[in-house]
DNA sequence: GTTATCACG
DNA sequence: ACGTACGTGATAACA
């Protein structure tokens, strides 16, 4: 007999709002409801072996029911913010489990649920009806059984109502227990009922005379004389309330049993949810469902015997495809995994006649022979290939719009930029729709050369999983790059980006240990007077660096003015200081300790300990980090180097270049205001920026109608704060706050922007409408960011969700162009035979450490592509010097 | 592990 | 009435 189960969605949503404590994901998005309606859903599945699933929801507007009386006003409180927000998730979460959610216009869930039942239970089928709504008890029947959750202490306990059941609690029939609410009304569903009669009088005339209509009959009986009168007087009202009550059985909605059959609820769109919602216990269920991956296990293959291997090679040559993963350990490679086909993943471990220069050889080998080949973290493989020619790390395969050599996770990174992720057992979750174990399943928190030798056995699986996921997403990844308009973005950047990438962390750039040295001790001597001076100021010793001590010294102890900020404590960030510093000398020298502390910790410090034996920094540029297409740079971050403040910006003297060599700096000027105007084709701006020197300047002769010439430098700060509000995505408040004005005046502001180029603001109210109607924004490249927020039902996701949407496109064409810039040097670079090389890239600005007999070939080289690596409708500026270290070309 | 702060574009 | 500028990463404190 087959089974269907019916859950009543807001009713649920709403009994596991008030019955789960307060529950918030990292991102603030409350989940409570959510995740007690999970639970619930999981747990009814599971008791009832249910082979359908539908959940029904209301409707916003006036139900068919309701309808029926003008006076109809609702006295619902309204759903609490926390709840409201979590229902688009809860249908989000349905849906990406395959569960068909039931709506119908002038109806409520009630009246779905009440159609379906009766007619699923007329064919038949087995139903079960959840519900937190006692009204919901009318439809129980021999083959509808209702079922509502109570959340008791230690858990929910679900109690089932057959219509005995009923009976046995309520005196009455299902079909009575209508009659009984009618009588009695229901302020909370607008159900008038009789005046003076409650549920004890209304269920002794029900069991008396089993409905209203009979009790008319017998008015005459019926006692107490009170109820007597007060039904005759009110019979219409009676009749009335018991339209309202009764719950609709054919509301004509559109219902296929099949729809709603449940097939796997462990999607991989359903896992990223519960990743996202952050539901541990649930993402467990999606664990022990997949006992599949030792079924692909079964396929992995050891290879030790060299003539194995070379077969496999041999066999390699002519497959379609090939994915495959080499592994170091030492520095040397420890490991290559292979995979053919489906059956076909082997893993070859050095040992032996294998040396690792032979496995990297062969791999090398490879990439020239086959004609597709993916890989997961194809930089991280460099290194290894390299030993033998440089073809491959020239990138050769990458250049011309050749899609021969994939990399899996940077696919997977463009498909969605948001995840923290891109690791084989998330793309076999995303993509393939398999949950494998992780690397961290397999290996603990062991790295990888590591787990060669200690859990060798494992360590080759989880490099087999890498090759296998690498190969069997490849058709998947196109597929998707394809429909989303990203194919060539990925082939004709992303791809080539990676080994311009990788050349840069090869070449690392020299940094001065001995000076670094001293610098940093300069500073240590500096804190040390500083930190004196302040604690004989205040008068007290404290951890000057515990923003909380320094709150409560300044705040409690001191009385300055400027109380609390922040949920733990006082702030005191550098403008809440600032604004005290004029009045009282002792935050003036705070402000300043804190400012030389960070340069000896983050900088002197910090940046020592990465210089290596070759006198050089190896950082690591990351492509697959930001939401909007930028590169991110890690260990140490080169992308922060202090320039603003002279203190800081000395250390640029220690960044130079080597012997024989200068550094060519070229940045862009104003990239993002010049993609803004390209993109918004506004008329006014463009011919603004086309004969513009200084872009703040010309932005505030036009907004504030003074000529060119009469520019005060305080007019300029302001349409220059103006002009990153807009590429930040404008908001008054922080305009205003920039700018230390009022919101108003900040309004005005903006307003006169938009009336001097009006078509930026047609094309931001576009890029908002966009990423509402879409779910996401995309660059002039084709590169996308999807907005979550944007359907947020919080205020103030929402409004980030719409600023996020017009910065996006911007910055994110901008990552876009000095992506193609960097690509395009490298190649001239390579193709002129030049020994130069790009060091730094850092956003809009491209450093090369150029030979003394380069440099105006390379000069030519850097103007040339970053001016033409784009054509807008505005030209694309500039700015190149060239110096002894990174401070002279400033 | 999270929070506050501050360095950059 | 809400409570913000966009994108990052490193450090130190504190829980």
């Amino acid at each position: 007999m087959s089974k269907l189960v019916l859950i009543d969605g807001h009713s649920i949503l709403n009994r596991a709002f008030y019955g789960v404590p307060e529950l918030t994901n990292s991102k603030g998005l409350h989940t409570n409801a959510v995740y007690g309606f999970l639970n619930i859903m999981f747990r009814v599945i599971e008791d009832e072996k249910a082979d359908y699933l539908a959940v029904a929801f209301d409707l916003k507007e006036p139900t068919f029911r309701h309808k029926m009386f003008s006076d109809y006003k609702g006295t619902r409180k309204p759903m609490p913010e926390e709840l409201h927000e979590q229902v688009p998730v809860m249908k989000e979460v349905l849906t990406s489990m395959g569960i068909p959610i039931l709506t119908k216009p002038g109806f409520e869930a009630d009246d779905i649920l009440g159609t379906i039942a009766s007619r699923c239970a007329a064919k038949g089928v087995d139903v079960s009806v959840v519900s937190g709504d006692r009204d919901l008890l009318q439809l129980a029947d021999e083959k509808v059984k209702i079922r509502m959750p109570r959340t008791s202490r230690g858990g929910t306990e679900i109690r089932d109502y057959y219509p005995e059941d009923v009976k046995r609690e309520y005196q009455v029939t299902p079909r009575e227990f209508i009659d009984v609410k009618a009588l009695m009304g229901d302020a909370s569903d607008n159900i008038p009922g009789v005046p003076s009669i409650g549920e004890k009088t209304a269920t002794a005339i029900i069991t008396a005379y089993g409905s209203i209509e009979n009790a008319w009959e017998h008015i005459d009986e019926i006692r107490p004389p009170r109820a007597q009168k007060a039904l005759r007087e009110h019979y219409d009202m009676a009749q009335m309330s018991k339209k309202l009550a009764t719950i609709c059985t054919d509301c004509g909605i559109e219902f296929s049993l099949e729809d709603a059959a449940i097939g796997n609820l462990y999607t991989p769109e359903a896992y990223q949810y519960m990743k996202d919602l952050e539901f541990k216990s649930i993402l467990q269920k999606f664990g022990e469902d997949a006992i599949s991956s030792s079924d692909i296990e079964k396929s992995f293959r050891t290879v030790s015997e060299l003539a194995e291997f070379e077969q496999i090679l041999k066999a390699a040559e002519t497959a379609e495809a090939v994915g495959a993963q080499l592994v170091m350990e030492n520095s040397r490679p420890a490991a290559l995994a292979l995979c053919t086909g489906e059956k076909q993943i082997y893993c070859i471990p050095a040992a032996g006649f294998i040396t690792g220069e032979y496995l990297a050889g062969a791999l090398e080998e490879l990439f020239h022979k086959v004609s597709r080949i993916s890989v997961l973290d194809l930089k991280m493989q460099l290194p290894w290939l390299k030993s033998r020619s440089c073809k491959i790390v020239d990138g050769i395969y990458s250049l011309d719009g050749s899609e021969k050599v994939l990399d899996a996770g940077v696919a997977g990174y463009l498909l969605n930029p948001l995840k923290d992720t891109y690791a084989y057992d998330d793309l076999a979750r995303d993509y393939l729709g398999l949950t494998v174990p992780s690397r961290s399943d397999l290996l603990g928190k062991t790295g990888i050369s590591e787990a060669f030798e200690t859990m060798a056995e494992n360590a080759r699986i989880c490099v087999c999983y890498m090759a296998y996921v690498a190969w069997k997403c490849r058709d998947v990844l196109i597929e998707k790059l394809e429909e989303t308009g990203m194919r060539r973005l990925f082939f004709d950047i992303e791809m080539p980006v990676i080994y311009s990438l990788y050349h840069m962390e090869e070449a690392g750039i020299a940094v001065r240990r001995e000076e670094l040295k001293s610098y940093g001790e300069k500073l240590g001597a500096q804190i040390e007077r500083l930190e004196k001076e302040v604690f004989e100021e205040t008068g007290v010793q404290f951890n000057l660096n515990s923003p909380k001590q320094l709150g409560e010294v300044l705040f409690d102890k001191m009385k300055l003015p400027g109380g609390k900020k922040t949920k733990t404590g006082y702030s005191t960030a550098a403008d809440v200081l600032e604004k005290l510093a004029a009045d009282y000398p002792v935050v003036r020298k705070i402000l300043d300790y804190r400012q030389v502390a960070k340069l000896k910790s983050t900088y002197a410090d910090g940046l020592g300990a990465f210089i290596r034996e070759d006198g050089r920094i190896h950082g690591t540029f990351n492509q697959t980090i930001t939401a909007t297409g930028r590169i991110s740079s890690t260990e140490p971050n080169l992308q922060n180097i202090p320039v603003r403040m002279e203190l800081g910006r000395e250390i640029r003297k220690l960044f130079v270049p080597r012997e024989g060599c200068v550094l060519v700096d070229a940045d862009y000027s104003q990239i993002e205001l010049r993609v803004l105007a390209h993109m918004s084709g506004d008329h006014h701006l463009i011919e603004a920026y086309q004969k513009a020197e200084d872009i703040h300047a010309i932005t505030a002769s036009e907004v504030f109608h003074v000529p060119l010439s009469e520019v005060t430098p305080l007019l300029r700060r302001s349409a220059k704060a103006v002009n990153f509000g807009i590429v930040y995505g404008i908001s008054a408040f922080g305009l205003g706050e920039d700018l230390h004005i009022s919101r108003k005046e900040a309004t005005d502001y903006i307003n006169r922007y938009f009336e001097t180029y009006p078509e930026v603001k047609i094309f931001l109210d576009r890029l908002v409408e966009q990423g509402k109607e879409m779910g996401y924004v995309e660059t002039m490249f084709g590169r996308r960011r999807p907005i979550p927020e944007l359907k947020s039902a919080n205020f103030m996701q929402r409004s980030f969700g719409e600023r996020v949407a017009m910065n996006s496109p911007i910055q994110g064409t901008a990552a876009d162009i000095i992506k193609i810039a960097m690509i395009r040097v490298e190649r001239r670079l390579r193709e002129e035979n030049l020994r130069s090389r790009l060091v730094l890239q850092v956003h809009d600005e491209l450093l090369i450490e150029a030979w003394e007999d380069e440099v105006e070939q390379v000069k030519t080289i850097l103007l040339e592509e970053m001016k033409n690596a784009v054509s807008l409708k505005v030209g694309l500026e500039v700015d190149m010097k060239t110096g002894a270290s990174w401070f002279e070309t400033k």
